[in-house]
DNA sequence: TAGATTGTTAATCGATTAACAATC
DNA sequence: TAGATTGTTAATCGATTAACAATC
């Protein structure tokens, strides 16, 4: 199955799964491509041709039940069960997103909090009292956690990435504006914040003055 | 010249502008397509062709000038001027954004910081005070302000963007996990961080269970 | 001049859309 | 059965790469 799933396609897993979990709220049991496809603003094709090589299939005249492949894709995405992730710098994003907690919602479970700053060290955030950095590898690998959040500042980003990863980390949601050049099966994905304001700017700048 | 600057050229540009500042701190004066290409992992092919479209030309057998390439790339994304921007929504993320200002670098100033919440309207935060809600239309409208970052919760941002629209702004950076659903010549730019959560959960899965 | 590197056209690759037979 | 809608193949579209003549 998972012999080519696109970049594309995976950038719209979530949202199908997004929009198929609004479904189940509203009570509806079974929907079209195409009218996912218009909920979406894509074509009914592209969410065949999604479906077809996520695996997930509907029937001839019915459609998709909703319940059935919400589950479906749940269980694609990792998220039917529970993670342990800890945050490795806890300035203002770090506690933002600790406080705001979306983790939880799909199944991620915090459960350390680090930092190099004495000031926070001890502190808690949410019932999850800040670890100095020190103890980041030995707490990596007495708990077996393989996913971490970065919020550290840029200059600091690829050493402690580099120390996670030895410690055992395997994925890493990246969010200082920096390149970890780490191992290909490290799975990573990037937040670059400061790239999306430019692209705004481009965008707005190109509407507007053109 | 903006004929048609695909998507994908877009994504890049914010990119092309962080490694060419770089390297003008390192006193680079001229660079090669290849040599550019290679640090940002992509072909110098696919370099020329961005540049071409972009309108930023080159010497042959001598490269692209540095600085006055750089030069152009702020000029296009627009930030080489000051903008006026306000933030709408100062709970934790909002905040974090205000802090840690990675606006000001790049001519970003906020001028007003806005929420529902009375326990945090008339707080400060790096020196600007929080406003109710209500002085929102009249503010934008009175300092014609056009760009604006919502940070506020999925159930009202659909609302709030429309107000701000009819108000005069242009550009929306929208950090609400929402389709604000506006006319297309408004610019918005997402930021939906539990999709990029799942993303980076679904590829960790099937790296680590298939 | 000779070497390097651009600007640009043509070829390839990948992703989206269209079409339609299969079938619930 | 007739209508609806899938699953899948073929056509189109867009983005990337390769190639090379032009030229600094």
């Amino acid at each position: 199955m998972q012999n080519k799933i696109s970049k594309a396609t995976i950038v719209r897993l979530p949202q199908y799964y997004n929009c198929i979990e609004e479904m189940l709220t509203q009570g509806i049991d079974h929907i079209s491509s195409s009218a996912l496809a218009k909920k979406m603003d894509i074509t009914a094709s592209l969410v065949r041709q999604d479906f077809n090589v996520l695996g997930l299939f509907g029937q001839q005249g019915y459609g998709y039940p909703t319940q059935k492949i919400y589950l479906k894709i749940k269980d694609l995405m990792g998220i039917n069960c529970h993670h342990h992730i800890i945050i490795v710098g806890t300035g203002n994003l770090g506690q933002a997103l600790v406080i705001n907690n979306h983790f939880e919602k799909y199944g991620f479970h915090i459960v350390g909090l680090f930092d190099v700053n004495p000031r926070l060290i001890g502190l808690e955030i949410s019932g999850i009292k800040i670890q100095s950095i020190d103890n980041l590898e030995e707490f990596i690998k007495k708990n077996r956690i393989t996913m971490a959040v970065l919020t550290v500042p840029e200059n600091c980003a690829k050493k402690i990435g580099k120390q996670m990863v030895d410690a055992g980390i395997k994925a890493i949601w990246n969010f200082s504006h920096t390149d970890l050049n780490l191992p290909e099966k490290i799975t990573v994905e990037n937040i670059c914040l400061s790239d999306s304001l430019m692209k705004l700017s481009f965008r707005f700048h190109l509407q507007n003055v053109s």
